[in-house]
DNA sequence: CCACGGCCTGATTC
DNA sequence: AGAATCAGGCCGT
């Protein structure tokens, strides 16, 4: 099947741009799971080919159209962060890369994971977590694994996250997975509640500080405003905005939001990918 | 409110 | 070779 797309999109460089963590690629082929339907992806030009267990087919379009946000102005977002130097920079140099918006409980799961971490460990865990505790499906050759939810990571118990090498993290996910399971609450109920109080509540789980939050805001609740800041965000901002001077992270939340506006999350991404791909010159 | 040290693991560096 | 160091942080003190 065939997709035309109207909007800029690198699909390899936001899969691989650390918002998600088990998609697959072989050779210009991309293969991972939308909505818990299995999907490969080959994006040529402004056509898309697509495979998918979903059936009819076509209704993948609108999944993939909402987790690649291609429902996002992406044009109008760059135009009102492309004063910024730096941003200007960043978008010229990779214009395509967009936000997911990802299921929020394998997003929370992966998040925290992630610290201390970094990609390649992050993949191999949440990987093994859905090949031991998650449906299967076929597409093909192709095999995918759903990501369990809360009951059956409730069920596995820390020192089964322990042998799946989560280290300290597997008691912040086995606590976690016991409250939602326990809550029976879907995250996505959390889109209505305004930023502060959708990032108070994740906060209150535990393993999950204020930058694993404001990950699961952005990437996966709609909480565009979400600015999270990790060491190389956080080493960027100071050094291209601070002259070098360090802040808490609650500050240079508070200061992203007002300088970037409504769209700091996207600031957020193209200065990540900017500053790790080290594609940004001196002064 | 902020600073600091410890924490699992695995890859890389010293 | 074996010991430090670092990697997309969090938590308790």
């Amino acid at each position: 099947m065939f997709m035309k797309i109207e909007q800029p999109f690198d699909l390899s460089a936001t899969l691989s741009s650390g918002q998600v963590f088990r998609w697959k690629r072989e050779g210009e082929t991309w293969h991972g799971l939308i909505s818990n339907n299995l999907v490969s992806l080959e994006l040529s030009g402004n056509v898309l080919k697509y495979k998918t267990t979903m059936n009819p087919s076509k209704k993948m379009e609108d999944l993939i159209t909402k987790y690649f946000r291609l429902d996002d102005n992406l044009p109008g977002i760059q135009a009102s962060l492309d004063w910024d130097f730096r941003l200007s920079q960043a978008i010229g140099a990779l214009g395509g890369l967009r936000l997911i918006r990802q299921d929020p409980w394998e997003c929370l799961i992966s998040f925290i994971c992630s610290s201390n971490s970094n990609i390649s460990r992050i993949s191999r865990i949440m990987n093994s977590i859905a090949q031991g505790f998650g449906d299967k499906i076929t597409l093909g050759s192709l095999v995918g694994f759903q990501f369990p939810g809360p009951n059956i990571l409730a069920s596995i118990g820390e020192v089964g996250f322990r042998e799946l090498k989560l280290g300290y993290r597997a008691e912040y996910v086995d606590k976690t997975a016991k409250i939602l399971a326990d809550n029976q609450m879907d995250l996505n109920e959390l889109k209505s509640l305004p930023y502060f109080k959708a990032k108070a509540w994740l906060m209150a789980l535990p393993g999950v500080g204020a930058k694993v939050a404001d990950c699961v805001l952005l990437f996966s609740l709609d909480k565009l405003e979400s600015f999270p800041i990790d060491v190389w965000v956080r080493r960027a901002i100071e050094e291209w905005y601070f002259n070098g001077e360090q802040l808490s992270y609650e500050k240079l939340a508070q200061w992203a939001a007002d300088y970037f506006g409504p769209y700091a999350g996207y600031a957020q991404q193209y200065l990540f990918h900017h500053r790790r791909t080290g594609e940004f010159s001196g002064s």
